[in-house]
DNA sequence: CAAAAACTGTACCGGCGGTGCAGTAAAATG
DNA sequence: CATTTTACTGCACCGCCGGTACAGTTTTTG
């Protein structure tokens, strides 16, 4: 990673935290550079505008993401060839990395981004859709896999239930923030998980 | 409702389009003065700053929230004797009220609070906190007379799942917005429903 | 009709997002 | 080693915004 790639990583790592607790329009660019300790017209040599910026953290956070649950599900189909009990390894291991964060999640990206949607431009929220979408199609193939193997004992549609994961990961992450506690995001996993325990496995006791 | 209460209503109504759209930084007093059409002078008569206005609309939104909740649960109590029925009948009465909504649910107020968290102060912080605890205590409650009843089919820490009615809500709401489809938040209050279901009801057909 | 409530008008301050552009230090390249 | 490219610095400027201060005016209400 080149001089360069460095420090744009670095203001985008500075905006990200901002972004997450003060939201896009109250992270002013003179605070981000102040602790960058780099000149307003370094920071516009790396990003056109805000915007600009914005983009570029989106869609690092998104690639971000999308590797940290390949790498979660991966594993957990590495541990058990049945994609039932995979997806529910996978589950307890997201839960358990989310419990491990030393000052809890520090908030989705995403959810700002649509909580300040007026603020971005159309790319932007474009690119936000087809991340959730990848999530989506992610867990519905998982879930598919599922479905063929133990019939649901509740009619569910499966499309929903895909969602169910971003869902329960977004509400989450908002309940920890608000009472301060961190781990409610994974009990909110854990208790997805526990429903589809007792949506597709045969006999729970 | 006296001539200054009513302007009061509509810079909340207002602000909170605002708010709900770009965030709280983002929202500015010139842009909500001029859709209300009033001076600058006018609004600082009735908010001392722009975080005195935070806290009366996050007020006025979680008194309104409390009072839904209890005319939809109060309303589901009528409707059948047993705990479990009645709180199923209330989940299925919300997920409708939210797939009503014309174009959608507008956002939380609880949630861009959360997500701007800097930029209020401990007062409303701890509005926000115990406005969630809250509602932890009124689904705690129902959920408690519940599990008295029908033995959980999976240990489950009912704290937890009381709370997972707000994360339902919270999440299925970024969920919609993310994507623009509304009804996905009445979808997930249903998946919600269905794992109350299979958790306590005996036999699911 | 008087008092209180609900404003308007005006002038001002400092900070911020953003633009433009000239200059320069450091790193990569031939 | 020289040159080009990359990665910045410095500076001047604009208009908008949150907020302050305060005097004056209209509207509502008891």
């Amino acid at each position: 990673m080149g001089k360069g790639q460095q420090t744009r990583e670095r203001l985008m790592d500075i905006a990200e935290a901002s972004v997450l607790t003060k939201g896009f329009g109250a992270t002013s660019i003179d605070e981000i550079i102040a602790e960058a300790e780099i000149t307003k017209s370094g920071f516009f040599y790396h990003f056109r505008d805000k915007n600009e910026l914005a983009r570029a953290m989106l869609l690092r956070y998104v690639e971000n993401e999308d590797k940290v649950l390949d790498e979660i599900f991966d594993r957990a189909r590495e541990l058990h060839d049945d994609p039932l009990h995979a997806f529910l390894i996978g589950l307890k291991l997201f839960a358990e990395m989310m419990a491990d964060l030393p000052s809890g999640h520090p908030g989705c990206l995403v959810a700002t981004v649509c909580y300040n949607e007026r603020l971005f431009d159309q790319k932007i929220r474009d690119l936000n859709e087809r991340a959730v979408l990848a999530w989506r199609e992610r867990f519905l193939t998982e879930l598919r896999a599922i479905a063929e193997i133990y019939p649901p004992k509740d009619k569910v549609n499966l499309e929903a239930l895909a969602d169910m994961v971003s869902s329960t990961v977004e509400g989450g992450i908002v309940m920890s923030k608000a009472l301060g506690q961190p781990k409610i995001l994974a009990e909110q996993i854990l208790l997805f998980r526990s429903y589809v325990k007792l949506l597709f496995l045969p006999a729970v006791n």
